[in-house]
DNA sequence: ATGCAGATCGTCT
DNA sequence: GACGATCTGCATC
């Protein structure tokens, strides 16, 4: 049930849209949450001046040189993580940005690590995912193809997929216009509309 | 519904 | 020293 690493080894495009309806588990002390896959973003490297690697190699993005599969968690704004996950040939430093889940399961423990007990508004982020799921550095570089504390396992297709542009890369000039963030179609736990 | 300020710190120039 | 791949609360229309 857990995605094998050939999953993620292919095309950065083609991997954000079959992510679409996956299963993200995050196994903790306190419980299992779970959430669907609704809402991700392509950063495709050194041809993409929105991404980290866009001017290559540095401590913070050194997992995306690594195999694909692999868990690429940054701080930002000084308060929030965000989840990626590499994605590509190996050494290629392409990933994808997850933004949005659908909770499924352990709704109480999400609750409480978010502090609200509104359902729309558990996971509607890529901060908020990782606030209910209790991600953060300790996390980076972890292996998604394995059984473990965090990993992704299969789940249903969404019925459509809408793409749009990205969100929050407007000083990327060159590519802020390109269709590179992909939605489940009509989704209603999106961070905004698709 | 839309808008803006504030929080807060790792990373890179 | 400046700036975010964000979120929240409060203000205003």
């Amino acid at each position: 049930m857990i995605l094998p690493r050939e999953f993620y080894e292919r095309d950065t495009l083609t991997v954000a849209r079959e992510l679409l309806g996956q299963v993200l588990v995050r196994e903790t002390p306190e419980g299992t949450v779970r959430g669907s896959i609704v809402e991700t973003e392509a950063y495709l490297g050194p041809r993409d001046d929105a991404a980290h690697s866009y001017k290559g190699k540095s401590e913070r993005v050194r997992v995306q040189y690594g195999p694909a599969g692999c868990a690429y968690i940054y701080m930002i704004y000084g308060m929030h993580y965000c989840l990626n996950i590499t994605s590509g040939p190996p050494g290629v430093p392409e990933v994808v940005l997850i933004r949005a889940l659908e909770p499924l399961s352990g709704f109480e423990l999400m609750e409480k690590r978010r502090g609200t007990g509104k359902l729309l508004n558990l996971c509607s982020g890529p901060g908020k995912l990782c606030r209910a799921f209790d991600i953060g550095a300790d996390l980076y570089g972890v292996d998604l193809c394995r059984p473990g504390s965090l990993y992704l396992e299969g789940g249903n297709k969404p019925e459509s997929i809408s793409s749009s542009k990205r969100i929050g890369i407007d000083y990327a000039v060159m590519t802020r216009d390109m269709p590179w963030r992909f939605t489940a179609a009509g989704n209603k736990f999106l961070s905004r509309p698709g």
